[in-house]
DNA sequence: AACGGAATCAACCGCCCTCGG
DNA sequence: CCCGAGGGCGGTTGATTCCGT
């Protein structure tokens, strides 16, 4: 079926910046006879515009009831909340506005309050905390708790190292996500005692981990819920290593869907993030027994690939291989 | 004063939905 | 029920303004 584009067919028309003279036309027109049909309005209004130029013209500049200006406090923070509850629907969130027309809070939205939010470290699409940031800055801490995960005191020195260089590579930054996502929801085949102790260490908050960001990223509500690190072996967790590793094995310029990672692109194209996917597993399943019914297309699961990973991985050196091929680490200066 | 980059926002584009013939 | 005109909507563009150097 296919609409014709825009103003198709009208062939001449002016397009660009509207006159004052544009302008009063179009004002006396429809405040004498109402704006009727759109399509016929520019010819008896004696206009060369297309009719959906000149209703949005109308609606977004000329109509009467139109408050212009700087937004108020007040103004800023409904817009916020209603972001926060109906997304992108514009022109909905402008009717709780009066006087605001959607395309006006649009361009305010884009300009003004998103960055406003990203300075406040929240996400601007989910209105959570951003978790990228305050994650990176706890990882030692996470690492250093893995036990036969990682060696620790290499890991630590590691990230003094490197911690400026990380900061400022995105490619890398995105595979620590991932990494310490799965070090925080995945089991061992046999738990380490370090993992153990994860939970010991989240509730003290030591080694600079932000407790509530961790939260945050696993949806776990509060401390007395956090997921038991047992040997039951979690699949989302596996997944996550499995999805990890899908990451490893390309070269730069790894893409969030291919990480799991929060903070990339998602969405645009239709692709699952699959580590939104596994927020609303542990969401669903109260933050304890963990399934992987829902494992996104995009990130195919294979347990026993993953087991075998993780085998190598606990091997001698398996860990610390795996950092220096990222480029983490320069092992001479271990 | 001149220039360039960033910020702003009016206007446009094109897809989608509704409704009437 | 089908089709297409009309209108609504969210995303994007580009001209203009602002601001720092």
């Amino acid at each position: 079926m296919g609409r014709s584009p825009s103003c198709d067919g009208e062939t001449g028309v002016k397009k660009g910046p509207w006159t004052i003279e544009e302008d009063k036309l179009l004002v006396e027109y429809i405040k004498e006879k109402g704006h009727g049909s759109w399509r016929r309005l520019p010819k008896l209004a004696g206009l060369n515009r297309c009719g959906k130029s000149c209703r949005l013209r109308w609606t977004n500049y000329l109509r009467p009831d139109i408050k212009r200006g700087r937004f108020t406090d007040d103004e800023e923070k409904l817009i916020i909340h209603l972001h926060s509850l109906l997304g992108n629907k514009w022109s909905s969130i402008a009717t709780k506005l009066p006087g605001r027309t959607d395309n006006e809070i649009k361009n305010y939205w884009n300009t003004h309050l998103r960055k406003k939010l990203l300075g406040m470290g929240i996400d601007p699409v989910t209105h959570r905390p951003r978790t990228d940031l305050s994650l990176l800055a706890g990882l030692p801490g996470l690492l250093a708790v893995a036990g036969n995960f990682v060696d620790s005191g290499a890991a630590t020195a590691a990230w003094n190292m490197n911690a400026l260089k990380l900061q400022v590579d995105a490619a890398k930054f995105q595979l620590l996500q991932g990494l310490v996502r799965a070090l925080t929801t995945a089991a061992a085949p046999a738990p380490a005692p370090g993992m153990d102790n994860l939970r010991a260490l989240l509730a003290v908050s030591t080694g600079g981990i932000d407790q509530n960001m961790l939260l945050q990223q696993c949806q776990w509500n509060d401390m007395n819920n956090l997921p038991a690190l047992t040997s039951s072996a979690p699949t989302s967790g596996m997944h996550n290593i499995s999805g990890m590793f899908d990451g490893f094995s390309a070269s730069d310029g790894l893409s969030s869907t291919e990480l799991g990672c929060h903070g990339g692109v998602s969405g645009r194209n239709g692709t699952v993030d699959p580590m939104v996917a596994d927020d609303q597993e542990c969401k669903n399943n109260g933050g304890g027994g963990v399934s992987c019914e829902e494992t996104p297309a995009s990130s195919p699961f294979d347990g026993l690939q993953s087991l075998n990973l993780i085998d190598d991985l606990n091997t001698d050196g398996g860990w610390k291989d795996l950092l220096e091929q990222m480029s983490w680490l320069n092992s001479s200066e271990l």
